[in-house]
DNA sequence: TGTACATCAGTGAACGCGCGTTCACTGATGTAC
DNA sequence: TGTACATCAGTGAACGCGCGTTCACTGATGTAC
């Protein structure tokens, strides 16, 4: 049945989110349309009224991933914070409401080019971010440090993701390894 | 029909490093059981007298997969070219014959305990292949280099990747950069 | 403000398709004599 | 060394299942009078 226009919008809004969330999570490939409507409540006929397919929801979805992840970023003025949290427990075992980077990055690669472009414009406030934070004598420095720091933090958490299960003590070695050498190296 | 058991060694060998090939590419989701098959040159039936599921493949699959990469940098003596080979535009367009760390990431966080330990052990001794190479006052601060240098490795070969098509200047932007900036900060 | 009706968001069944897995069958291999 | 037959790797059709997507239908919304 027809519904109010702010329902629709709320919908549209839930759909969006639950998407983010469970992308991050599990990954494209693993979450379905069907699942992600019935985590936002509707019936996975209502889909395509709001989205024009799965590939479409999942550009959008990146989109926001990338916005909702960056917020936290832009508003802290902590680089130490930053990296602390980034580099905890806490981040790692929760994907669904961290770093869209670190969550999708092996995926986007074989996702549209449009995607990819999202994506690429996420990633590089990101190390935006962390540049206004990082002395270096030349913006060209900067930008190195900025990348390569970023680099490490993103691979970091992607190893201990991976080893999460597996190999715990590994894990956790990852992340406190990574935090305290990239705080001696970038003196943050 | 039956076949000798030499072609039997030989099947399997085919089917094992054409998965060790195809999920590097495209993960463990996005090949099929069929595809792999016929890639070997066998009808998919026959795989199950190999392997009891996708599952037991894909373990085995990732075994090879980190040998496979682990052998070129167990071989090598020089962390230069190793560094240079891996931050490199033909090492992010060829992960199929790349390193197995980087291509499977993501997706082993939410693959079976026992696929995640083998490569837990894979990680391992890439971390301590590359802690060979380093010259540090004591054996923690190696391995915190040693860690923290792979994981910045990692992690831009994963961004590289992620936006190799929707922004090909920004994806050999980030290999560069972290390469420089890895080479003058740990002195290789 | 109240009524009559066109609009359209949501429902739920259905579509074709590809997936991992199973199985009856085939015929070359390897063994027993 | 040669023959007869049990073994078993590979074939290809079939299985149930979940996927993304479509669509006829429902009924509340929002509009025209």
């Amino acid at each position: 049945m027809r519904v109010s226009k702010a329902k629709v919008a709320e919908h549209r809004s839930a759909i969006l989110q639950t998407a983010s969330r469970l992308f991050r999570e599990r990954g494209f490939k693993d979450v379905g349309v069907a699942e992600i409507m019935q985590a936002s409540g509707l019936t996975h006929g209502a889909f395509y009224g709001h989205f024009r397919s799965k590939a479409e929801l999942a550009k959008a979805a990146c989109q926001d991933a990338c916005a909702q992840s960056l917020e936290r970023w832009e508003k802290s003025d902590d680089i130490t914070a930053i990296l602390d949290r980034y580099l905890s427990p806490a981040h790692r075992d929760a994907p669904a409401r961290g770093c869209a980077i670190s969550a999708l990055g092996a995926e986007v690669a074989r996702q549209s080019v449009e995607l990819q472009q999202d994506y690429a414009q996420g990633l590089e406030r990101f190390i935006a971010a962390l540049e206004g934070h990082i002395k270096a004598e030349d913006a060209d420095a900067r930008r190195r440090k900025a990348t390569t720091l970023f680099a490490a933090m993103v691979g970091a958490v992607t190893m201990a993701r991976g080893v999460a299960s597996g190999d715990p003590a590994l894990s956790d070695a990852i992340l406190e390894d990574v935090r305290q050498q990239l705080r001696a190296c970038f003196e943050v």
